[in-house]
DNA sequence: AGTTTTAACTTGTACGTACAAGTTAAAATG
DNA sequence: CATTTTAACTTGTACGTACAAGTTAAAACT
């Protein structure tokens, strides 16, 4: 029934061409003209079709010269990868500790996990993210078994989970829930990031949602904020 | 120049009426038919109104139905005043311990002031937020006293700040930046939060940008999150 | 050569029309 | 009376047209 929804198709055909560089980031898409030609649709279904582009950050619209791609993963809450890798100027390293392997939810998560989720396994994996040699956080990651098959490092684009999602598998970040605690570390936490047991440290709890109905990340970090604080901006 | 933008008029109407009650929250505004007649406008332009209104967040539309007037300041990046206001079930007490006077601008402000806030002095006000008879957040609060008067703690809607701006003054919280660190607490904050020195609490920082753009929010918070995490959750 | 004007692009706003599709309550049916 | 059908609403999609307004580079002018 969403068949008739042209829009939809000329959206999904043009946010494929920006996740796999066709239209690399910080270039101009087709004009709206263009893409009505393109399709053989009215500037209206175009111009929609770009809205909702616009609605999900892959495009700001400039007026009189054309809607340019942006940089992807804007407004998803917090701290995404993005917040992370975004720290530029620093000399940002990871550190696979867990290579991705099944294993058993673990109870330390902090958010209720589905019921399709409980009754498989999982895959887990760890890191360690550095700025500047200095270990700023811990990571736990886990996902559904059978929502999407495991992941090797080596297929990690860019050391990036969010990255390899996106172009390789074509699942966005729908959305994600949240939660921050402030925590003196453990023993764990204290070795992997070089601080003292008890010192203080931003334990963040999040659930992300995907495209992908069936899969949720869930994700313990563990951070030393004392140098690196962690950002984030709203804009509507 | 803008005046010619009929849609931003009708958004206006309309955003004015919720705000101030006259359409409830949870009910449905006029169909985009009445709206055309009301206005004189077409379908179009009347869409195009409402689809502003669901990008900002004040509706939502239901196919057949209409559109319902949703409970405003979902997704302020995290930790609004709702994310507190919010923890339902509990009893929320707020105590005003300093009120809102003109001041000096204090160097704990995280966010660089802008050069004409740094010129003109600032309206300070501190408060401490409870939950079940328990203190669990420190506020500071600053604004330049030359872009919004003086708000007497009488005047507080609902003890809201934000519902003040909103309902008195039709300032809308536009977006926000916001830096968070875990930290020990100092003899201050341990003290109005019932904490020993050097317990883990979270420090958020927060630059609130509103829809008056001379006016600017400088927010400094510690929270004691070890019963009370902090929630936040974002949906494209 | 340097400046101004123009023309050809771009996106923004707004008109009007038509039909599809979801919702609801009244009317028709058994 | 209970069920089904219909009619009258709602929003969703898509067509086509027109002109306004911002941008840019080529053309015309001084």
């Amino acid at each position: 029934m969403k068949k008739k929804r042209k829009y939809y198709k000329v959206q999904e055909y043009i946010k494929k061409n920006i996740q796999q560089g066709i239209y690399p980031i910080g270039s101009y898409l087709p004009s709206e003209n263009d893409i009505c030609k393109q399709f053989d649709i009215t500037r209206t279904t175009a111009r929609k079709a770009l809205d909702e582009l616009l609605k999900d950050g892959f495009i700001e619209k400039e007026h009189g010269k054309g809607s340019k791609v942006l940089e992807r993963s804007k407004s998803l809450g917090l701290l995404t990868v993005k917040g992370f890798t975004e720290a530029a100027n620093h000399k940002i390293k990871t550190v696979m500790l867990q290579e991705p392997k099944i294993d058993n939810w673990s109870p330390s998560i902090a958010f209720p996990l589905k019921q399709d989720e409980i009754q498989a396994k999982c895959v887990y994996f760890q890191r360690v993210r550095y700025i500047n040699d200095k270990p700023i956080m811990l990571e736990h990651n886990w996902y559904a078994e059978d929502a999407l098959e495991l992941i090797k490092p080596d297929d990690f684009i860019e050391g990036s989970f969010f990255k390899t999602l996106s172009q390789k598998y074509f699942i966005e970040i729908k959305g994600s829930k949240q939660e921050l605690r402030a925590e003196p570390a453990n023993k764990e936490v204290a070795n992997n990031l070089g601080l003292e047991e008890g010192e203080a440290v931003l334990h963040i709890s999040i659930c992300f949602k995907t495209s992908n109905p069936t899969l949720n990340l869930y994700s313990e970090l563990y951070c030393n904020t004392s140098e690196f604080p962690i950002r984030n901006s709203y804009f509507l």
